[in-house]
Order: structure tokens, then sequence, then C-alpha cells
DNA sequence: GCTTCACATTTAAATGATTAGATCAAAAAC
DNA sequence: GTTTTTGATCTAATCATTTAAATGTGAAGC
């Protein structure tokens, strides 16, 4: 059966599609006026056949499609979907729906999910790349289109003139390096899981600077690298901990990871914190609940979520607002997971 | 600046929108035929407008959209996640995009956004409902309109006609709830935190089997209900614990509570098996991960969503299709969480 | 009695694509 | 030399809606 349109309405009501057109939208107050007995036959006329509007012809009339796009770059990582969870609310609350798309870290896909959100005429769009540079045209065509579009990134280079929401754990990573060392731990290893060289730079950073200051050595055979699952976290944090002399601290790249790496702790019998501290960051819901309650440096993705969406709809309204920059850093959580370093 | 369309190309290059069109879609052989100058011609003039076809007017045309919509019941939950990353997977290599809604659990906006996927002429809908019965009117009319649909529950009441992927945990629930009496647990507490009280019957309804063919009190009071975060699950397992006599073994409806559940317990210096053997459902990626890993009863939840995502697809190719039914159970995976009773 | 006006409704253009069928010139067939 | 065929392209209908402008009617104004 095919679904009922206007024009089914308007004969079964017996008036011109306009009239249908005019009721269903309520503007039957005001320079139109439609006279109540109308009115009723049109509504009854609907509710016989079931007529719900074709938001495509709306869509194709209007412009406007009431649908923000959200491209994430993994849907393994719970950090990204507090985000999209976040985008969502908002949302819903605006009354949009989400499109969401992951690239799974794959360039390619990046490129081609934007060129197919734009094709869509969303309404708005929310980025979170990881290779941001492939996409430069595209965004700068969307942006000359006015489309609301906010870029999250760490701190990458930011592009000029589009609104972003920048999030650097610069900070709360140099607070908790200045919190490990005064917790006397002079051996701190990093797991570095990261999807591509230039995410979690700012991390990296803060830690080599702060050994630096501290005068300790710098070397690479601290530095653990790896892939962004819990799996890689677990190998990762396996392979650093079987090296001598053992680290007396770590420092993960994000929670996910550090949860791999307690096991990887947990299977050498070692205890946290008296044996070994471990920290991390993002705070995802998780890290206050596993054993023991992870210390991170937190930021709350849910609500960089939300603020991404802020940003889409106060753009929708006024799209002559300068461009907006919203910085956001994490704030270090101190928990159970740190404690002094052993013999200290 | 506005987005360029067809005409645009066309006057640029000198040939009417058809002729445009013919050459975008690839149509030149066959039937149709275009020179290849003329095709050069409109080539070039569509890429010095930077020119992209419209998928709203192309979706009015041609009544199909290249979308599926996915509605889930609660973001914050990682098996629903799960679910739709699955999705997500099997929809992107299918070329289609994912419309994700999450009704926070509310029977209002789950009855409101199937109203407003179906609106949008949605090519496929994966429903995760909660309260089924609210919606039947509205799912009757898009099996009608031939929309293919599919139907994720826990084995609550099936409509007729549609395609369903069944959940159950059943069999494992009873496997476990064996397995747990096979190690001495005489006395097992049910953390049961569900939205909805037709969630999670299945894992209900075999524990109250089992523990009645041991013939083994099943009062209520070994059971504590309550919400679906890991903050309720905490709590729950907290007043659980605190009564006496203390239960030797816990089953959480889900592992996401089980890990608020594993908090409460080391909170109160218990030892996991030693002293308290905690189980669940689900098998998330992170229960192997936590302290101890978790016995669980596994269900591969983006497994699930691809096989949605499938019968979707399937049903779209093939419209005629007999409804599929498949039955997806749950399968025990013991780990370290459980062992021996106390004193056994 | 003629104009003016308000009211209730309709007509038709527009949104941006696809595609069956029409057109029109040049080449091929007879 | 006329008809047929073929090749290349165009015209116009269609998809389902919105909305500015047009239409027709009866009542009010003078």
């Amino acid at each position: 059966m095919k679904r009922p349109t206007q024009i089914d309405v308007a004969r079964l009501a017996g008036v011109s599609r306009a009239t249908v057109s005019y009721v269903v939208n309520g503007l039957t107050e005001g320079p139109i006026s439609i006279t109540e007995e109308t009115r009723q036959r049109v509504l009854h006329a609907i509710n016989e056949l079931g007529y719900q509007p074709d938001a495509m012809a709306q869509s194709l009339r209007s412009g406007t499609t009431n649908t923000i796009g959200l491209l994430i770059p993994d849907m393994h990582n719970p950090h990204y979907w507090q985000i999209a969870s976040g985008v969502e609310q908002e949302a819903q609350s605006e009354g949009y729906d989400l499109l969401l798309i992951s690239t799974s870290l794959d360039p390619d896909r990046e490129l081609h999910s934007v060129r197919s959100l734009s094709r869509r005429r969303i309404d708005g769009l929310i980025l979170v790349l990881t290779y941001e540079n492939q996409v430069n045209d595209e965004i700068e065509q969307l942006v000359q289109r006015r489309k609301p579009l906010v870029m999250m990134n760490a701190g990458i280079g930011n592009v000029d003139g589009i609104d972003v929401v920048a999030t650097s754990f610069q900070k709360g990573a140099t607070q908790l390096m200045e919190y490990l060392l005064s917790l006397g731990h002079r051996c701190i290893g990093l797991i570095y899981g990261v999807a591509h060289d230039q995410m979690g730079w700012d991390r990296l950073t803060a830690y080599q600077a702060a050994l630096q200051k501290a005068s300790l050595p710098t070397e690479d055979n601290l530095i653990e690298y790896c892939g962004t699952t819990l799996e890689e976290g677990y190998q990762a944090a396996g392979r650093l901990l079987d090296r001598s002399p053992r680290v007396t601290a770590l420092v993960v790249i994000n929670d996910l990871l550090a949860i791999g790496a307690l096991r990887a702790i947990a299977e050498r019998g070692l205890r946290v914190p008296e044996d070994i501290s471990i920290a991390s960051f993002d705070d995802i819901a998780l890290a206050s609940y596993v054993n023991p309650p992870l210390t991170t440096v937190r930021m709350d993705a849910e609500e960089l979520g939300r603020t991404s969406a802020r940003l889409v709809f106060s753009r929708l309204v006024n799209p002559k607002l300068a461009p907006q920059n919203v910085h956001i850093t994490g704030q270090l959580v101190i928990r159970s997971s740190t404690g002094p370093a052993p013999n200290h």
C-alpha cells in the first residue's frame, strides 16, 4: 500500500492541496483563514487516510532537513560514544535528528563521509576528525554555503573562520605529572595508544616537559606505543611492565586503555597503588567504578557533545555570529589508583 | 554562496539538464549516448562549479533515501552502543547512512520517534523497543508500506509478519544457575536493573526456575530491583550485600551493573571469587578486562546489530521474502569472578 | 448600482533531480 | 531522391510539498 499524499487528502476532503497544507501547518489564523467546517473535514480526511507529510518533499522545498550530522572516528571507544550521546541529547531537545557516521579511523572514509553528508543538505555538521588536512576543501565549501559546522579536535591546526571546540589535556596532564612526581615517582611510563600521530600530542608533550623539568630522562624506552583498543592497551602495558627497571607509575592515554593496563598489572600480581600507580585521561563513567577507581584527567565528553551541538544551533539561529572558539581543558581527579612510590 | 544545481551546470556546459543527469549517472553507454566531447564539457562544468547532486531531490524522485533508522533505548549502556556499532558497520558497507535515535527509555519519545522516522521515508528501520505495545499502529503502517522493519527484543510479544531478531538469555541463564549451584552456592542474589518490567524477564524466570528446581527459597528478599545505570547497580549491590545472611553469589542483569556491583563488593573488603561470586550477562568488551574478569553469558551485541541490518538489506533486495525470525541465545563464558561457595 | 473590502479558497510556480518520449540532423538504405 | 535508421540531445512530466498571487463571492459603504 502506498503512503497517502496531500492530493489524496485533498480529494477526500473535497478541497485543494493548498488548503490541506494550511490546515496541516496550522496557518488557519493570521493572513490565511479557513472555516472551521473545512478544517474539520480536512482533519477528518487526514485521520481517515493516516496521512503524514513527506519529509523529503518538505526538505526539498524548504532547503532544510531537520538533521544534523556527526562524524566520529571510532564507535568502540566510549569517549566518542559519550560525545555522540551529548550531541544526540541536544539535537533531540531541539527537534533534530542525528545522522551518525563512524569513519573507523580510515582517512578515505573520512573524506567520503563528509562529501556524503554535504550532499544530504544536513542542517549542521559536527566533525571529530583525525585527519583534518584531507577534508579542508570540503569544509571550505560548507563554510561558504553557510552551513553550521563545528570541528572538535585536540588542538591540531585550526581552520580559520569556523566554530571550534578545542579540547586540551595539556594543563591537566601537567598537573597529573606534578602530582605523580610529588608522590616520589621517578620512573613514569606512558602508554601512548592512538590512531594517528597527531592525536594525543597534548598529553605526550606535557609528559615529556614535566620529566625534563624534573631533570629526569625522557628517553623513548618509557613510552609504549600502541593502537586504540582495550586489547592493545593490555598488550602495551604488559610490554612496559616487563622491562626493568620497572616503572612505578603508569600514565595511559585514555581510560579505556588504562582498564586494559589494569588487567596486565593484576595478572603480574602487582597491587595498585601500592606497587604501581596508574592514571589516565577522559574520566569515562567506568573510571570511578573499576577496581581501584582511576585517577584521571576529567573531560566530560557528553558535555563536549552538548557544547558542539549548541554551537551548531546558535549559528543556525544567527548565521552571522562571529566564529566561536570554545576551549575546554581537562581537570585532574584524584582517586585511589595512585599513591606514593614504593620505598619513598 | 548557494550550492550549484544541475541547471547551473547545464547552462555553463551549454546543454540541457537531462544531459547533465546522464553524464553524472554514467548512463552514457547503453540506450543513451553522449559524445565524448559533450561529456567532457559537462564534467568540466561540474568541476568548475563544484556541483554535487542534491540528495533530497533525488530522494523525492526515487522514493529512496539511502538511510536506515535505528532506535535504541539508551545511549549510556555499552550493550546498545555495540548494537549500533554493528548496524553502522553493515549499513556503511552497503553504502547506507545511519539515523540514530535514542529514546532515553521514555515511552512517549519512543512513539514520537517512530513517527518521525516514518515521515522521513527511511529505507529500513531497526527497532530496539522497550514499550512495544505503544507503537503497534505505526509498525502496522510501516509493514503495509513494505518498509523493511526489524524488531529486536528480548522475546516479548512478537508482532506477526515482521522480521524479528529475538534474543534470549533463558538457556544461558539456566546454565549459569546450574553452574553456580554446582559450585555449592545456595544463597544467590539477583540484581534486576531494568527500565521496564518486561525487560530481563528471560533472566528472572530462569533464575527463579533454577532455585525452585533445587528446592531453594525464591522469596523476593534475594532480588534487588534498580535502574539501569552504573550508579544504580552499585547502590543495589550495596543494599543486597548488607542483608544477612549474605549471599555467596550475585547474578547481575548485565555486565554494566555488575561492574558497579564489583565496586560495592570491593568497598566492603570482600574478595571475588573467594568470598563472593559474581556473574552477569552480555559480555561487553570490558567484561574480560575488569578485575577479576567476569563470568558472564555472552551475547555478541555487535553481531546482533549486524544481523538486524542484514535482515533489512535482504528484504530491501527482495521484499517478498517470508518474515525472518532469527533467534539468538546467550552462551555461558566462565571467567574468574566465580568460584566455589565459601565453606564448601 | 457601483466600488471596495474581507473572507475563503484555489491556481500555479518553485524546490532539484530522473527518465520516457519527442525532436532533429545526418548517414544509410532502397 | 525519398524513406529509414541511428545518434545526440532536448522537452516535459513526475516526485510531494509550500506559498505568493489570483479568484470568486457575498456583504458593507457611499
